[in-house]
DNA sequence: GAATTATGCCCAT
DNA sequence: TGGGCCTAATTCC
């Protein structure tokens, strides 16, 4: 399940592979009903805010959503293309190319006016493009004016598209930031840090197709374990100080930290 | 091979 | 707060 990078490369893969073509969309697994209503129309344009994917056919836009089970699967074929594997919810083909969609929690279509009020509901996405350089301040403020934990902020969509579990737990460490720290709390410097880190780590995100937080390990492809600070390391010691690294339920989701590094 | 877990989010209560 | 979604990788035995 992706956080907002890999939506980014989603989006970039149907921009390269189906933009301006004529796309046939079905539904092997026959849930999306409205499949018809936009197959063999042309893709304009493909675009991701947050963790959702906007694909822009003729005809409407389909938005679509991954969830924590949503999957994209890719191929190439010469002749014919393969018989679908399992709950294939979409396909996508054109050209040779295959986008297969499995197990997303929003696959429909909407019209133009709609995707409006969608996207007014997000928060601004540290990927986006921001030609007027307003987003960062953005983030600032809605930040500043909550008295929500920061651990909390990160992941709400409203106020940071894109960033997930693992990004927050990353981001918080690496600013030295408790994440029971509440918004209107938080220096202004470290939550312009915090936007800062997350446009960088993101970038490589999308660059290298893997999250990877830690300094130094940049080229190649580190292994797993290799490539964050806290997430998922709770009861190993911390990389930088040797104390353990905590973990605890926020708001549901499991939330690691080093309450040394992070006080 | 079975059980567990997950990068998310919606809804009913 | 708890359940549900519905897939695949990882972990456990």
């Amino acid at each position: 399940m992706p956080e907002g990078h890999t939506v980014h490369r989603t989006a970039g893969q149907f921009r390269k592979s189906f933009q301006g073509e004529l796309v046939e969309v079905s539904s092997p697994q026959g849930r999306f009903t409205d499949a018809s209503l936009i197959s063999g129309s042309k893709l304009l344009r493909a675009e991701a805010w947050g963790k959702q994917l906007f694909l822009h056919f003729e005809p409407a836009i389909l938005r679509i959503h991954l969830g924590i089970y949503g999957k994209w699967g890719w191929s190439n074929f010469e002749e014919n293309p393969k018989e679908p594997v399992g709950q294939v919810r979409a396909r996508f083909i054109a050209g040779g190319q295959l986008a297969d969609l499995r197990g997303p929690t929003a696959c429909e279509l909407v019209l133009a006016e709609s995707l409006d009020q969608i996207t007014a509901k997000l928060g601004p996405d540290p990927l986006r493009p921001d030609p007027k350089g307003t987003e960062k301040r953005r983030f600032i403020e809605k930040v500043s004016r909550s008295r929500v934990s920061i651990g909390q902020l990160l992941m709400d969509q409203r106020v940071l598209a894109g960033v997930g579990n693992v990004y927050r737990a990353e981001l918080l460490f690496r600013a030295g930031l408790s994440p029971f720290v509440s918004g209107e709390k938080v220096p202004i410097e470290l939550t312009e840090k915090l936007w800062d880190d997350a446009v960088a780590l993101m970038q490589i995100g999308v660059k290298k197709g893997i999250m990877l937080t830690r300094d130094g390990f940049l080229k190649g492809m580190p292994r797993k374990a290799d490539r964050y600070y806290v997430y998922k390391r709770e009861g190993q010691s911390c990389r930088e100080c040797g104390g353990e690294v905590s973990i605890t339920l926020m708001a549901t989701r499991k939330l690691y930290w080093c309450q040394r590094c992070q006080p």
